[in-house]
DNA sequence: CAGACCATGTAAAACGTTACATGATTCC
DNA sequence: GGAATCATGTAACGTTTTACATGGTCTG
């Protein structure tokens, strides 16, 4: 039924180090900030291709202050809510550089449970799966849109006379453009997949 | 004045989406089979979109037969072999077609280590970038040869006659679509990203 | 008889999600 | 005064990875 070739899957070896580590010592590199306000940066920037949940950023930045990577203090004492401010040390400034100039040599495989569900959708009356597909279009539709959004908003951060981006700038709007890209595709399969399911 | 009572969610709704017990349902839905064996189908199928390590496979299976889904029997004596035979029963076919039947309205994000890196390089030597750019194509090259062989197999699986594929082999091939199309997609990526950092 | 592969498991650690918990501020 | 948002945390649970552990078969 399937077939049993070799595939040499040690290319998808898995890179595992504790991403979120990096990105949040990445966010400090830029300068001081509260649990919070990382919290928010990382869903309106690296969010659609790296996302955490609060309790998981709280967590990992009081390991990091214990090993030494980040400090912290409150907020001086007029600011009557509770913000701990985190600053990268110079360790911290290390590890990620160090972090940097290490290649990745390996890719990661997609993780995507949708592809799951179509995988076994054989046995299915290809009417429900047709109106699943309508409903991943809808929701991919509308993500384009917030990616496009986003990309519109970071060309108008580009310099006021020139209009040329930061080499950061540069790197964001790359990485946004992935998303972007992975959109557009996931909508031309959708479109495909209805073809197939229909031509039945 | 107001009691403040606990609603059990447990008892409303038990969406406990555990992917890899669906994954394993999947395939004994089509047949008997062995722990390792499912490991090795879901290496050379779904592997590109969901993978699992054998250590996970097995304990999962043990819960399963722990909850009625499956059933195991060691085969024949005269094999040596410690070969466990999992085979759904009719409450686990229960659960996979309750599955399959309720559509997902939700996009997974992507997590892609790759792009965080990139997201962070503002800082790095465009020259160890490219270096790194360069490694990822070579990789994302050869995934795409490995999906591109896993098709041309499927279509030789085919009806002799017609060439027409089962219900199964649709899907299968279109799930593995995306993956080429990913590819694809990465590749371009990469080719702009080299362009973006050799432009500066 | 060695090395590759078949075959199954356990244990611990690492990572990620959901729920619980609290209290201040801001704006209407 | 109520709702939304700011702000930080802990606990429990679930998932995934890595390492440890064992023994059989098959091929050259």
């Amino acid at each position: 039924m399937f077939i049993h070739y070799h595939i040499d899957m040690s290319i998808l070896t898995e890179y595992t180090v504790a991403m979120l580590k990096y990105i949040l010592l990445g966010f400090l590199d830029y300068g001081p900030m509260t649990g919070y306000e990382l919290k928010q940066t990382i869903d309106n920037s690296t969010g659609h291709f790296w996302h955490a949940h609060h309790s998981q950023i709280y967590t990992t930045l009081r390991q990091m202050e214990k090993d030494g990577l980040v400090s912290s203090v409150f907020k001086s004492s007029e600011d009557a809510l509770r913000r701990r401010i985190y600053t990268i040390t110079e360790s911290g400034k290390k590890e990620l550089m160090e972090w940097l100039d290490t290649p990745m040599e390996e890719i990661q495989p997609l993780k995507e449970d949708f592809l799951v569900r179509m995988f076994f959708s054989g046995k299915r009356d290809p009417q429900k799966v047709l109106e699943e597909l309508a409903i991943q279009q809808k929701l991919h539709k509308s993500t384009s849109k917030v990616y496009e959004k986003m990309q519109d908003a970071i060309c108008h951060y580009g310099h006021p006379q020139t209009g040329n981006l930061s080499d950061q700038q540069k790197y964001w709007k790359l990485t946004l453009e992935m998303g972007i890209m992975y959109e557009k595709m996931y909508q031309e399969w959708l479109e495909k997949a209805i073809e197939v399911v229909k031509g039945k």
